[in-house]
DNA sequence: TTGAAAGCGATACCAT
DNA sequence: ATGGTATCGCTTTCAA
């Protein structure tokens, strides 16, 4: 460990140029004779020399990397969501910075923090303040992510309104459900607080009571486990249940069939993501389909874009299409084939209707 | 966007003094008068000055980073880990910066490359060849995490092979189970390569026939659906699958349920992490409890000890507890409570049988 | 207690 | 085509 690296100037003297020649070697900047190039190269390879970033990121002003602000993570929508940032970062060789928020109070100080080391930052919608991100969007290039910001701060989301809306009336409409029942925190993160929105516009829309509150909790499986619970414990439990996303859906499924109810005879139950287990589990689950990890490289193609000083206004409201994901959980009829004879997405057994 | 930056030099004019008095204020380093201190101060906040990252940096040759190397993540194991890391990392105002070294062919390039942006590297056990690891450990404070890397370079681990054997004498022994096979494909990660062999070491240490080929899939839920699959269309179907991980192993229990079959009766399942959802399935899966937060934190602690320059000789094998957790899953009776009154693990249902 | 000046490592302008 | 040198923003001796 630590045996000092190598500096231009060492190099310089090695090959005998001067540094500035060293410098437009490695850079390929500038005109260099072949015969020279090559003496430097050498030297180059002999010892190893690698430029020290900081030295380049100081002098270039810029920091070849950007951040990436999210609520503490979980389960396949996050995991999709990094890897979608992190793949279109690396193709730049920008560096990724992460910063979890979840459950800390002085977040914001940390976002700021970070915003200094930094030539862009993309922010989930939800995970800071819109104050802050008016603070942080006056110093560097910001995206948010599956969310909005104030106006004029570039997002890229879908509209989960629309979406929720569109599912619920399928519950409503089509199959002639009543008392359905919301699982999910409205003010844990904008999508939740718009699918919640949507879910409701569905019943104004078609002219029935609104429904009664949401069932407030979190959006991994044991937190959909701990919803069944809840619901079935009423005096009349509700005929169905949209679930903000499809890990809680799935975590009711698998508390409502451990207590002996039958999906969807007694309890219709519908997700949101189509993550892969959607397609896999019995009855197969309904739900809405959106592209993560699109949604995630659009943010860091975006982000990189500006950050390289692209020309062009960017544009600042992205909105990636969803689709309706009808299968067996919300009563519609299962296709023939095994629920789990389709491998993942591509090849499931689900029937799409009206992309959006 | 891009009101330059104020410089230092700008605000020691601003207040009357020299750069060097400014850098002692904002570093509360050195001997400076109340008087010019507050003076300083007052500018300081006045233009709302924060000293430049990369100057700093550069001056101190410390990037105030580390980075963390994964292969694409998914699930509760990687969201704990990489929280685990990051909370410890946030504390000492270390950034980190994430790989996902998945399916990419040049990921070892990608690894040196990031190893010249940060300070000190973790690597996950199995993402980065040995050959690497080593070069690497020359240039800069390298941790293995979960899995080991060349002698001498310093790894955070759990025993897998011991628990994994442990947990598969429990069914072999105490349950007098023999057809038994293994989910998870031994050559994916270091931890499945344990946890394989300790599944070995248990018929070898009862004289049993060895078990026949593992099921090599992922190591996420859809995984352990199509192992399910794979399995259950054998003529003879095993007694039991013990599983790489609990997310398989919930993947194999949705899909043998899905099929008809009835767990624990018909088939005995098993998994390994001790996941939250573990506790909430019915039956209530059978698992090992690992701390992988923990085997996370320390991991980082260990790193930014090390990159702090701390003194003495780190510690250069860290093997962090498991334990055995019976649940229903395996055959064993389930406690009175209902499978899903426990909230996550701490009060979960779950007895536990000797702490290794 | 304070300031001048020499780095840190690399880039890029301006001469030659 | 090449070299000298100022510069990026900050820290840290060394003197005063």
């Amino acid at each position: 460990m630590g045996n000092r690296r190598l500096t231009v100037r060492e190099i310089a003297r090695l090959a005998g140029v001067s540094v500035a020649t060293v410098s437009r070697v490695s850079n390929g900047t500038g005109q260099v004779s072949e015969e020279t190039r090559r003496r430097v190269l050498r030297a180059i390879e002999e010892h190893g020399y690698r430029p020290h970033h900081l030295g380049r990121a100081l002098a270039a002003r810029r920091h070849g990397a950007v951040g990436l602000v999210f609520p503490g993570l979980s389960g396949p929508y996050f995991s999709e969501l990094i890897q979608g940032f992190e793949s279109e970062a690396v193709k730049t060789r920008t560096s990724v910075h992460i910063l979890c928020t979840h459950l800390r109070a002085d977040s914001d100080a940390e976002v700021i923090e970070m915003a200094h080391r930094v030539d862009g930052l993309a922010v989930l919608g939800g995970t800071v303040s819109h104050d802050t991100i008016s603070e942080l969007a006056a110093m560097l290039p910001i995206v948010v992510l599956a969310g909005d910001g104030p106006a004029a701060v570039p997002a890229v989301r879908i509209d989960n309104t629309a979406a929720a809306a569109l599912l619920t009336r399928h519950l409503l409409a089509d199959h002639g459900l009543r008392r359905l029942e919301f699982v999910g925190d409205p003010s844990g993160s904008p999508d939740v607080t718009e699918r919640w929105e949507g879910f409701r516009q569905a019943h104004r829309q078609l002219e029935l009571p609104l429904p009664r509150a949401p069932i407030r909790v979190g959006l991994q499986q044991p937190d959909g486990v701990f919803a069944a619970e809840q619901v079935l414990r009423r005096a009349i439990p509700p005929q169905g249940v949209v679930c903000a996303n499809d890990e809680t859906a799935l975590g009711v499924l698998v508390g409502a069939t451990g207590r002996g109810v039958r999906v969807p005879e007694d309890l219709v139950i519908t997700g949101f993501d189509d993550i892969p287990m959607a397609a896999l589990v019995t009855p197969p689950l309904t739900t809405v389909r959106q592209p993560v990890r699109e949604l995630a490289a659009r943010t860091a193609r975006l982000l990189l874009q500006v950050t390289a000083g692209e020309p062009g206004q960017p544009e600042t409201g992205l909105v990636l299409p969803t689709g309706l994901v009808i299968r067996g959980s919300c009563g519609c009829p299962t296709s023939t084939d095994s629920p789990t004879t389709g491998r993942h997405r591509t090849t499931s057994t689900s029937r799409r209707s009206r992309a959006m």
